[in-house]
RNA sequence: GCGGCAGUAGCUCAGUUGGUAGAGCGUCAGCUUCCCAAGCUGAAAGUCGAGGGUUCGAGUCCCUUUUGCCGCUCCA
């Protein structure tokens, strides 16, 4: 594991330094988690992007895509329940160094008098024996009735506090009942600080009535609200999906692990909507479906691994992570969720608009059920980078950097490199050059040694080097060279494009 | 957000008890070179993370802040 993390931290270095990743406003000391692409690795993430998408809307004439907007009316997060479920109420403890939900910390109070009231019911039976009547025990003991209402007082205060969003108060009551760190025992707490998961900013001019508006933490209700407009202009049958790419904003407490967990980042995600019933079926048909995705992306088939969740969100009824194997262990890269009718549900309760089909097979109406596949667009450009970058002793003893990516995912397919910088090499090369550009993302180079060129081109992943030399001026071949065997072959200038697209799948 | 460590050229780093910033690699220009980096010549490049303080003088000492790494905490 140590060495993965060094090589994780090369990895890194390797990404700046050749122009794949940089750390957001570097000039003004950058920004926590947020990063910038760079001149090859926007070219890498438009790649995967571009895979993804033919795969899921080219390839599927059941599914189309859209392109929503990251800003949607805010009543989109009441009714998805982000606005409840994304933010935390947090306390510090100032002596444990521990910080803690708010609310938990009452919550455990409250449980730790249901543990008295328990006792008190315990002793009693085993006082009363078969005569015990539990009901009318709660409701008669004084010392039980004290505790339950006491729980009462303190739920509806915490509850109240929680809702109208008032801190201090909630920090009063925590004083109040002298509830003390489990760690350290103490009960010197800084104020409650509102933890919210969401980044928010306002809409219209500040002199009017301004709305709170936030940014999206996740692209898929965006499909959700336009469900309606795209199945009836779309003409679509059930089961059909809707697909999309976009930026996503999660204000994460701790955002680490480079790429892997960024506040602003990308998803890829396709919503399957199928009929009540069915859902389960078509999680597994996605489940192997994205796994053969991932798989024809070429890295090897044990970095990957299916995580089910036991524990399931309030909206799913069946959930699975596929997992990669990163440098810091296997962790989330894409998740397939069976999420009911939850959201097309709530959005009808919420809206007031019927969120149904009209199943003409059936001959009835429901609100669908959902299958969501959602991949990291940000965390799969990682994995393609920490799987290509390859560290190599060659035979002569000196040593290349190179990033193996899979040839349909690199940013330059192809460079091209005149031997020399004299004999018409450059000028037939530029030759070359635009007759290539047309199809392929290429790059010219006639600095320093061919050796040296090569090198370079290893460092950022291009497949394919075209050299031109003496040989090339008489009978117009070239060499070909392969990134990975490093091997040369010599063809014909008018079979590069054919070549390198056979080899482009 | 808390604690520990760190921040000097694109990268890796040196910089003496405080005395006005250096090396190697890389980059650029030129020369040389007919196939796998490290031949030759020359050049550019740093307000020493930022702000403040002590001092005649701060990369060096003090305070604050920011970013990164590690640990904790959090992760619908």
């Amino acid at each position: 594991m140590a060495n993965h993390e060094e090589i994780f931290k090369k990895l890194i270095a390797h990404a700046k330094e050749y122009g794949f990743i940089f750390p957001s406003s570097e000039i003004y000391d950058g920004m926590a988690a947020v990063y910038d692409y760079a001149q090859y690795g926007v070219e890498l993430k438009n790649n995967i992007r571009q895979h993804w998408w033919k795969s899921m809307v080219q390839m599927h004439e059941n599914i189309v895509g859209i392109d929503s907007a990251i800003f949607m009316h805010p009543s989109v997060w009441k009714a998805s329940g982000h606005v409840d479920a994304f933010s935390d109420p947090m306390i510090d403890n100032k002596d444990s160094k521990k910080r803690y939900r708010a609310d938990m910390l009452i919550e455990d109070y409250i449980a730790k008098i249901e543990e008295k009231i328990n006792k008190e019911v315990e002793k009693a039976a085993k006082r009363f024996g078969e005569a015990f009547d539990k009901t009318q025990f709660l409701a008669t003991n004084e010392r039980v009735l004290a505790n339950t209402e006491k729980i009462k007082t303190i739920s509806h205060r915490m509850n109240q506090d929680l809702e109208k969003n008032d801190l201090a108060d909630l920090k009063s009551l925590i004083e109040e009942l002298e509830i003390a760190c489990p760690i350290s025992g103490s009960r010197n707490w800084t104020d409650i600080r509102q933890f919210n998961l969401m980044f928010s900013t306002q809409m219209g001019s500040l002199s009017e009535e301004t709305n709170l508006v936030y940014l999206r933490p996740e692209t898929a209700q965006g499909i959700f609200v336009n469900f309606l407009n795209v199945q009836k202009t779309g003409r679509m049958k059930i089961p059909f999906g809707i697909a999309q790419t976009g930026k996503a904003f999660r204000n994460e407490i701790v955002a680490r692990q480079f790429i892997f967990r960024m506040r602003e980042f990308e998803q890829m995600e396709m919503q399957f909507f199928v009929r009540p019933g069915e859902e389960l079926k078509w999680f597994e048909h996605w489940k192997k479906e994205r796994m053969d995705w991932h798989l024809s992306l070429g890295l090897p088939i044990e970095k990957y691994r299916f995580h089910d969740h036991e524990k399931l969100a309030h909206y799913a009824n069946a959930a699975t992570d596929i997992e990669f194997e990163f440098l810091f262990g296997f962790k989330e890269l894409e998740g397939i969720h069976s999420r009911t009718n939850f959201d097309l549900s709530r959005h009808q309760e919420f809206s007031g608009k019927k969120m149904q089909y009209f199943d003409t097979e059936l001959n009835e109406s429901y609100v669908p059920y959902v299958v969501e596949t959602s991949i990291g667009l940000d965390r799969t450009c990682l994995a393609v980078l920490s799987t290509a970058f390859t560290e190599e002793k060659l035979e002569d003893g000196s040593e290349r950097v190179v990033l193996k990516f899979p040839a349909i995912l690199a940013p330059y397919k192809i460079a091209v490199l005149p031997l020399v910088k004299k004999d018409g090499m450059p000028e037939k090369a530029h030759e070359i050059m635009r007759q290539l550009m047309p199809s392929f993302m290429c790059q010219y180079d006639e600095k320093d040694a061919i050796g040296r060129r090569y090198r370079r081109q290893d460092a950022i992943g291009t497949p394919f080097c075209i050299t031109i030399d003496t040989t090339t001026l008489e009978n117009d071949t070239v060499t070909i060279r392969d990134r990975d065997s490093m091997k040369q072959e010599r063809i014909a200038i008018s079979e590069i494009e054919s070549y390198v697209k056979a080899l482009l799948k």
